[in-house]
DNA sequence: ATTCCCGACTGAATCGTTTCTATGGGCAGT
DNA sequence: ACTGCCCATAGAAACGATTCAGTCGGGAAT
């Protein structure tokens, strides 16, 4: 592979004036120029960033690290972070925890030692921290994704929790429902237990007593989901609605409602914080939270890159993306349905 | 941030031995290896693979660059080559080309520059293959995924797509249908022309005649799925199953039979290559050629990586996994539809 | 006791860039 | 014609590691 001296050889100019050209730092006589692109061309170079790297001290690296990429909320935010990364002359790798701290420990120490320019992080740590302290004493930036870290001063972007489950619980609470269960997310993770609250407090707004038997914490994955749906559904005295803290438990719980032959909403009505394909064809059509993934991830890369270069005051950013509830068919309540499902049927067969 | 050369003053030994008790190179005295130890703890030392890098000539970087990390067929390929990578020392990035050969071209160079090992790559370039050769003449591993380019002889991992189009429309044919209609790929691809071969082949085997009309050409994306669906549809003489080449293209289809308020499987068969997820408890449940995709990311990061140390032979490794036919309702006939819904719709209710 | 060898340790060159500093030549101003 | 400048170009010192080629000292073998 050719180096930048073999270049200089050819071109019979200096190693600087090929640096210059390449990057433009100073100005080149058009007649070297030309010299010098003919040799680039000519031997196939390409320069090597790595080497540029060591000397500038900077690698225009950022990394993700989140827990699980197959979780479908992530892509998006990825595209949103590596498309403000590029269009601003960074790369952007990402990296999966599977909710392993001690992951994401081995992965941040790899990062570190790549020196990456920075780090945009959705932890698995819930208060086990000493990886990322030492990473940002070393220099590396760090901005919080979808969750903070706690004891930790850094930027962050994140979503209004509390507001896009309070909001979809006080939807359906204004549909008629008064026996609401929750299935949550983790709650030592920081959205678990925003989600949590913005639950209770559409409750208490409504007067609604918090009952301790509805709220059943589960930890964001199917499994959860699936069980705690299935828990739900066999209860002698079920109540009338769910509302479930992340799209992938809510996968598990519409499992339990098939296996158990519950329609919904027909016999009982189900809203979900994100993470599906909101727009989806399939039945039921979810009434959703849902969070603006892409920008978020554009948000926090733009910070960190902004961070990076010094464009940002001492004060930690911390943003707070609004959600948005899409009310759909999951929460209708029955008679509406019928009324749709009526128009359905009816429908003339023989206009095939 | 602490530099070899500040732990071997602090442990008060030379560079080279703070080097092998790093690297384990050589032994190290006991004693020293303490000393070294402690230094390293004190200065919050982490060895700069960027300089390591440059002086061993290689990142034990890979990257794979993929059209599109939102479809969800690839997260799971990711994963799989991610886990094998971290197992072997290595570290995947990754980045999307947006189906553009323009970025691809770029993320080629960028990556090229960066020095990675080696290269994952689906690429976006029916015939425009000269960034690839030019990376390849330097050097950079390639293995092809999912999709093979052209022109080039390098190592690959992919589908036997043919085999997977043909089983699912043989299944068709088998359940009584003769008027089976295609929404193809882009048949600029590989994987595009591969699948419409199975299809063309299935019919051929039952003596059903290839109708041209048949065949509707889209591009692996949505907007073509629900576009050509809503044109299969609306033919007056309309066929009475669909085979959809990919998942994403699927969510379009689907779309269409909402709004036409077309009922699958009762008025319409459908199958579809993959790409959602198949234990979805969404409805309809859909009889798919399901890819896997873990394995193939796994495979093509393993291959990648013998490749890199030198452990294959000169001759390229191709490999064909086999997809599994996964049969559910969409293609039920429509009789035995009935009797599943009519099962359900009698369910006591006074259960509840 | 002398020689030899081996193991532990160090010095210094090197990887491929960037960039500071030096140098030389041409041109304008006097 | 001489002095000064400025601009284009070149030389060489870093950046932070790895690793080759020694050096040194002590124990084993004779």
């Amino acid at each position: 592979m050719a180096t930048i001296v073999e270049v200089a050889k050819r071109a019979n100019v200096s190693i600087a004036t090929v640096s210059n050209v390449i990057r433009g730092t100073r100005t080149v006589s058009p007649k070297l120029t030309e010299r010098v692109r003919a040799a680039i061309r000519d031997l196939n170079y390409s320069p090597n960033e790595i080497a540029r790297s060591l000397k500038v001290r900077q690698t225009r690296m950022l990394a993700m690290v989140l827990p699980d990429i197959t979780n479908p909320f992530f892509p998006e935010i990825i595209r949103g972070a590596e498309d403000t990364a590029f269009e601003r002359g960074y790369f952007l790798m990402t990296a999966n925890t599977d909710e392993q701290i001690g992951r994401e420990r081995r992965i941040v120490a790899a990062l570190r030692s790549y020196r990456v320019d920075g780090v945009l992080l959705a932890s698995a740590s819930g208060t086990d921290i000493s990886h990322l302290t030492g990473t940002i004493d070393a220099g590396v930036a760090l901005v919080c994704l979808d969750r903070t870290v706690p004891g930790i001063k850094t930027d962050a972007v994140l979503l209004d929790n509390v507001r896009g489950a309070r909001e979809c619980v006080r939807h359906m609470i204004q549909k008629g429902h008064r026996r609401i269960a929750i299935i949550t997310g983790s709650l030592d993770l920081q959205t678990g237990r925003e989600r949590l609250r913005g639950y209770e407090e559409a409750l208490r707004e409504a007067d609604i007593p918090v009952e301790r038997g509805r709220i059943l914490e589960g930890d964001f994955r199917y499994d959860s989901g699936y069980r705690l749906g299935k828990h739900i559904l066999e209860q002698a005295a079920r109540p009338t609605a769910i509302f479930v803290c992340n799209g992938v438990m809510t996968l598990g719980v519409l499992k339990a409602f098939e296996e158990l032959r519950i329609r919904c909403p027909q016999d009982m009505a189900l809203a979900t914080f994100d993470d599906l394909a909101v727009d989806s064809p399939f039945h039921p059509h979810l009434t959703t939270v849902v969070q603006p993934s892409y920008e978020m991830g554009a948000r926090a890369a733009g910070i960190l890159i902004d961070r990076i270069e010094g464009q940002l005051n001492k004060q930690p950013t911390i943003v707070r993306v609004a959600p948005t509830l899409i009310i759909r068919e999951s929460t209708d309540p029955p008679s509406n349905i019928a009324v749709k499902a009526d128009k359905q049927r009816t429908r003339p067969k023989s206009k095939t």
